[in-house]
RNA sequence: GGUCCGGUGGCAGAGUGGCUAUGCAGAGGACUGCAAAUCCUUGGAUGUGGGUUCGAUUCCCGCCCGGACCUCCA
């Protein structure tokens, strides 16, 4: 069996991965806040992880798989109060793009995906435990939690109260004992989104529905929490506090991995610098496979620099690959990939150095090894690429293909009369159409620019 | 200001206390009517100054540079 090592935020060291229950890996990832479109630093989280489970699947008898749909926020609320649009339309329209746009990036959808809304009882029962248990306390309508209570508190991320305080960008609100208490709960006005409370009609804070999503769908110690390394603080530190103040005893997760963030053209995505790339636009400049594997090309801790340039690189080598499986007319893949390839994956999800043998493969097949081309289509298909065959990636699901083999054969005639005159004229032609030709040694054939 | 992460060849991007991946691009060649594809060959890197060591790109310290986070951004 093959170790997986993976780097734990929380130790901030890379260590073997061994789930509690081996027969069964839980894995939690923070999932979007629906709202807008998925853009690409969105996609690279939901890759990362989606290849990770890939691996866990592929190692592990049983993985599940949660990945939450943040539903309740302000800035779901704030957007409706710009549009006009009912918030239930916003977030299921915006669910439905997610889940499309995921998908065109080939990632397996989890086994669970819980929404916000439909754990609200979840969600009032833990504060309520937490207020029980002297972690968290009423004000003013809204119900905080209290950091003073945690000693725990700021460990995870590296960071001491004062420090907290020190960079604190909001004003405090009066109500709270503490500047770093955050809340659970916040009362709604009549024209926002409110569910009945101990506390008066209200809604949750952001922090808290993940705790309780995980304990409903989980337990209280999972194996793996995920998401964006943004999350660490605040978020993924007051999920810590919630979790474990309410169920002492338990780690909440056991390790931490994060996925590290996405720059456009070397700059950091912002809206306000205008270099936002949604999934969607992207999706527009190449297929969907080129779009993963570029995700991949970065090991996923590090920061990934998204340009057009790379993403055509990335392309270019995916054609490569899928000629080494089309001089093997598209082999079915081996029983399982090679041992290099795992073990590069399951040394902290090094897709770089997995991507190196997948080259390997590629090699050894175009000189003729159909095993090498099985391998290839195998090790592949673990990370997410290969999902069709390489006509399909060449010339796409064509019907009316029957003009371009008219030219193909015509051309094939005026080369057999040495009139590369004419020859020349139908490739330009063709190309003109974003047709490319190679004659090889079993004839002529096309693809797509 | 604080905490953390990182600085590798033209570009992208790994590993490693000694033998330095991989890809793209470039150069030369083979093949081709010409191309494309493929194959062969090839140049090219570890921010900076110290330290530890027989030996450091790899470990430690300073400096410079970049990035992330510092209450609701994946």
């Amino acid at each position: 069996m093959i170790q997986i090592k993976l780097h734990n935020t929380k130790t901030r060291r890379r260590e073997p991965f061994a789930p509690a229950d081996p027969a069964h890996v839980k894995l939690y990832v923070c999932g979007p806040t629906v709202y807008d479109r998925a853009h690409l630093g969105n996609a690279r989280t939901v890759v990362v992880f989606d290849t990770l489970v890939r691996l866990l699947r592929h190692l592990f008898p049983r993985v599940t798989y949660v990945r939450n749909i943040t539903d309740i926020d302000d800035k779901i609320n704030a957007r409706a109060a710009e549009t006009g649009e009912p918030i239930g339309e916003i977030t299921a329209r915006t669910t439905s793009w997610f889940h499309n746009d995921m998908a065109a990036l080939y990632c397996t959808p989890p086994d669970i995906e819980p929404r916000a809304t439909g754990h609200i009882g979840d969600i009032i029962a833990l504060i309520e435990r937490l207020i029980a248990r002297g972690h968290a306390y009423a004000a003013e309508g809204h119900v905080l939690f209290a950091v003073a209570t945690d000693a725990q508190y700021g460990k995870f991320s590296g960071r001491s109260p004062e420090e907290l305080l020190a960079g604190a960008r909001v004003d405090v609100a009066t109500y709270k004992r503490d500047p770093g208490d955050f809340v659970l709960w916040k009362p709604s006005p009549p024209d926002l989104p409110g569910w009945d409370s101990p506390w008066g009609s209200g809604r949750p804070g952001w922090h808290i529905e993940c705790s309780a999503m995980i304990h409903a769908t989980l337990g209280e110690t999972i194996d793996i929490h995920g998401g964006g390394a943004d999350l660490i603080f605040p978020h993924h530190e007051n999920e810590i506090a919630q979790s474990c103040c309410a169920f002492p005893g338990s780690e909440l997760a056991r390790v931490w991995v994060h996925a590290g963030m996405l720059q456009v053209n070397g700059q950091k995505m912002s809206k306000s610098l205008g270099n936002f790339r949604t999934v969607q636009d992207v999706l527009g400049e190449a297929p969907g496979e080129a779009v993963r594997f570029l995700l991949l090309k970065t090991q996923y801790r590090g920061v990934l620099d998204f340009s057009t340039a790379a993403l055509a690189e990335a392309k270019r080598e995916l054609d490569r690959f899928y000629r080494a499986l089309e001089k093997h007319a598209d082999p079915a893949p081996a029983a399982t990939p090679p041992a290099a390839f795992i073990e590069a994956l399951a040394d902290d999800l090094n897709t770089p150095g997995a991507i190196a043998e997948l080259h390997a493969l590629a090699d050894a097949a175009m000189q003729g090894n159909a095993a090498s081309a099985a391998s290839l289509r195998a090790a592949g298909e673990l990370i997410g690429i290969f999902n069709q065959t390489a006509g399909q990636w060449f010339r796409g699901d064509v019907a009316d293909d029957a003009r371009i083999d008219a030219l193909i054969a015509e051309r094939l005639a005026a080369r057999r009369n040495k009139d590369f005159a004419r020859a020349d004229a139908i490739r330009a032609e063709l190309a003109a159409a974003g047709i490319l030709l190679e004659d090889g040694p079993g004839g002529t054939i096309w693809r797509r620019a």
